[in-house]
DNA sequence: ATGTCGGCCCCCGGCCGA
C-alpha cells in the first residue's frame, strides 16, 4: 500500500490578518500538513481554532511579536520539535518537527537582509550571509532523511527572477547570496524540487511586491521561497507546483504557497 | 528613486521592517 503526503509551504505575512485566504488555500487544496512564514503573532494569539477546524490538529508553533515567526500545522502526528536560532539572536525563524515515518521537516525564514547588499554598510546584509553559513555547518552533519522549506529570501538562478540584469545589485539576487546558497546546497546534496519539476530555463516565482501596480501585468517575480530533499526524499517527490492563484486574491500575502506531493 | 503592505502605539498617523 502506498501512503501519498502532501506539504505546502507559505509566507503568510500575517496569519492573523490573513487567515480567511489561509482556510481557503487549504479547503482548495487539503495538503497534510502546513509550514507557514511570517505570521507575526506570539503563539497565545496564533488562530490555533481555526485550523483546528479543519482537522490541522497538530501545530507546532515559534513565533514572536511583531515580526518573523514560523509554524508548521498538521493533520498528521508530528513529534519532536525543535527551534533553531541560525541568527544567533533569538528571533523566531525556525521550527521542525519530525514524521512518523521518520521523515524531518525543516522550516525556516531566511532574514531578508536589507537593502544594501554590503555588509559593512548594512549589518542586516551581513546577518543574512551569516545565518546562511550556520544553515550549512548545520547541514553538513545533517543525517537523516531531511525536507527544508521556507522562504529562503534568495533567488539563486537568472530564470528566478524577471531580469537577471536588473536584480544584480539587489539583496535577494547578489552573486555573494547565491554563492553562499550554493554552499548551503552542495553541503547536505539538497535537491531543489521547485527546479527538478519546472527544471531552467522555465519562468518559476513565488513572490511578486505589493508596489507593482498589476503584478499580474508586470510579472516582476523571484523565486525566493524553497523546498529542497535530501537525495533520498527527492525520489519520493511525485509531483511539486507553485499556487500562483492566490496572488491574486483578495488581501493576498506577497508570497504564494508551494506543494509537493510525495508517495512514500 | 519609487512603489505597498501589516503591525505597532505616549492612540490612528507615522514609524519600522519587508
Amino acid at each position: 500500500m502506498t501512503d501519498t503526503l502532501k506539504i505546502a509551504s507559505w509566507n503568510i505575512n500575517s496569519v492573523r490578518f490573513r487567515i480567511g485566504i489561509v482556510e481557503q488555500f487549504l479547503k482548495n487544496e487539503a495538503p497534510d500538513i502546513l509550514c507557514l512564514q511570517e505570521t507575526k503573532t506570539v503563539d497565545e494569539t496564533f488562530p490555533a481554532d481555526a485550523f483546528r477546524q479543519l482537522g490541522y490538529v497538530h501545530q507546532v508553533l515559534n513565533g514572536q511579536r511583531m515580526h518573523h515567526g514560523v509554524a508548521i500545522v498538521s493533520r498528521v502526528p508530528i513529534a519532536e520539535d525543535d527551534r533553531l536560532d541560525w541568527q544567533a539572536n533569538g528571533e523566531a525563524r525556525h521550527v521542525g518537527v519530525r514524521l512518523g515515518n521518520g521523515l524531518r521537516l525543516e522550516n525556516v525564514y531566511v532574514p531578508a537582509g536589507g537593502d544594501i547588499p554590503d555588509r559593512d554598510l548594512n549589518p542586516k546584509f551581513g546577518q543574512k550571509l551569516d545565518f546562511v553559513e550556520r544553515m550549512t555547518r548545520w547541514s553538513e552533519g545533517l543525517d537523516v532523511p531531511t525536507l527544508l522549506v521556507g522562504d529562503f529570501n534568495i533567488a539563486p538562478l537568472e530564470c528566478d527572477v524577471w531580469s537577471h540584469k536588473q536584480l544584480l545589485d539587489v539583496v535577494s539576487h547578489t552573486p555573494i547570496e547565491v554563492e553562499a546558497l550554493g554552499r548551503l546546497q552542495a553541503a547536505h546534496g539538497w535537491i531543489d524540487l521547485g527546479r527538478r519539476f519546472v527544471p531552467p530555463p522555465m519562468r518559476l516565482y513565488t513572490w511578486w511586491s505589493y508596489r507593482a501596480k498589476d503584478w499580474a501585468a508586470s510579472d516582476r517575480g523571484r523565486r525566493l521561497d524553497h523546498m529542497w530533499a535530501s537525495p533520498a526524499v527527492a525520489e519520493a517527490a511525485v509531483a511539486h507546483r507553485v499556487y500562483e492563484d492566490s496572488r491574486g486574491w483578495l488581501k493576498p500575502s506577497d508570497h504564494i504557497p508551494l506543494l509537493t506531493e510525495f508517495r512514500l
